[in-house]
DNA sequence: TCTGGGGTCCTAGGACCC
DNA sequence: TCTGGGGTCCTAGGACCC
């Protein structure tokens, strides 16, 4: 059977957000910053039209915002993680099977829903994701998931789309594929595109129409060649519609302030350690490697030290208590006194399910007492707080190292305190 | 003063083995 | 002075995504 995809993406999505609680902003420029109020990470087209680029650092930009009086925030992301579940509870009602592709995106597979007339099926779609969650949205549609991708970037770009761009009709699909630069495509990055605008191929419609596969696979790989067929309405990618179990956990900030000394990496370390292994135990899962990272600040001209080390246990554990103290050990084999950290990163790997874990002769396994107190800790922390229990390896709270947020707007939607009120 | 965080997949090259 | 070929596994780093 011919697939037809749908992809719908929500409109600077963390921004309109934002706007859901300061309705004065709409049509306002507006702008959300990475952690630690570092870089631009969601933009509005308005913020766009003065020039500013995604990924911008605010400080260079700061007195250009204040002039334009643009709303800025700092990233609120429990907030966001909750209207993007809103968003995503209204989709799954349109379409028999969706992948929830990202906090902002969703393919919903139309294939067997060929009897509706797909542009209005997808305006209202639209219409009720808007109506139902505030959440302005641009709906892309075609025979495979990078088509539906292109269709999507003409209706947000392209004004008489308004929001809804079909390339099922071939008229329509020759004019995405020519508007479509190959950086824009899924899956092509900046590398790849300035590869292909050696070979002459510099838009969509030109890689498409590229006849020599055997050269796509052998500059680039086996995917990028999948694209190509993706681009000539082959659907090579299908739906992922179960979370697959993660393969590595990363858990990692830039400091609020620079860091000196041992005592202070290791509560750093520590508290990302204890981030990890709750994302490791969410996913019913154990690990038998972790890494250590640290870093100074490599925009600043200091002298410069990166060092990174692994510790790997006998058996697979998702004991917090085991994986700070062995995070403690990589640390203290790659720590140098004399540099001015930066960042440090925790990352666990070789993750098994707890069913299929490696037992050893030499190391315990983690215990039942283990368990239960792994368990209960998690389960007080999901019921009061992130945070409420904790390892006294984290240190106690408003250390210096953890992150300025100066701009962050309230926990409207997740903390009772902070909760709008209408008068 | 000030430049994010969390993932996946692929490849090249080294180590090692027969 | 000469000194194979092929396979696997592992790892670091690159490229990409949101």
């Amino acid at each position: 059977m011919n697939k037809i995809f749908a992809l719908v993406d929500c409109n600077s999505f963390y921004c309109s957000c934002e706007r859901l609680f300061r309705p004065d902003l709409i049509n306002k420029p507006v702008g959300v910053l990475s952690n630690n109020d570092g870089c631009f990470v969601s933009l509005t087209r308005e913020l766009k039209a003065l020039g500013v680029p995604m990924g911008e650092p605010y400080f260079k930009v700061r007195e250009l915002c204040d002039r334009h009086k643009v709303a800025v925030f700092s990233a609120n992301f429990s907030l966001y993680t909750n209207i993007s579940d809103r968003v995503m509870m209204n989709l799954i009602e349109f379409a028999p099977e969706v992948e929830l592709y990202s906090v902002d995106e969703a393919f919903l597979d139309l294939s067997t829903l060929t009897h509706l007339n797909l542009n209005a099926y997808a305006t209202q779609i639209k219409q009720t994701v808007e109506r139902n969650t505030g959440i302005p949205v641009s709906i892309g549609i075609g025979p495979s998931k990078t088509l539906a991708k292109v269709a999507n970037h003409i209706a947000k770009n392209f004004d008489f789309a308004q929001g809804v761009y079909s390339v099922m009709p071939l008229n329509n699909r020759e004019f995405a594929l020519e508007k479509t630069l190959t950086s824009k495509v899924w899956g092509i990055g900046r590398r790849k595109s300035l590869k292909l605008k050696s070979l002459n191929i510099r838009t969509a419609k030109e890689l498409r129409d590229f006849d020599n596969d055997a050269l796509i696979q052998k500059l680039f790989t086996k995917v990028t060649r999948m694209t190509v067929d993706e681009l000539r309405g082959h659907s090579r990618f299908d739906l992922e519609l179960e979370p697959k179990p993660k393969k590595e956990i990363i858990s990692s900030r830039t400091f609020g302030a620079p860091v000196y000394d041992i005592e202070t990496l290791k509560e750093s370390v520590a508290s990302y350690a204890s981030l990890a292994c709750e994302k490791l135990r969410a996913q019913k899962s154990s690990c038998s490697i972790v890494e250590v990272y640290i870093r100074t600040n490599p925009h600043k001209d200091i002298p410069q030290y990166y060092a990174y080390k692994a510790y790997r246990f006998q058996a697979h554990t998702s004991d917090t208590r085991k994986v700070i103290h062995a995070a403690w050990i990589a640390l203290q084999k790659i720590y140098k006194p004399g540099f001015e950290y930066r960042k440090a990163l925790v990352k666990l790997s070789d993750i098994r399910s707890e069913s299929q874990s490696q037992l050893s002769l030499f190391e315990e396994t983690d215990s039942p007492n283990s368990r239960i107190l792994m368990e209960t800790m998690d389960k007080i922390n999901h019921r009061d707080g992130p945070h409420t229990l904790k390892s006294a390896a984290c240190g106690v709270d408003n250390h210096s190292w953890r992150m300025k947020q100066a701009l962050k707007s309230r926990r409207f939607v997740t903390g009772w305190s902070e909760i709008c009120w209408v008068n």
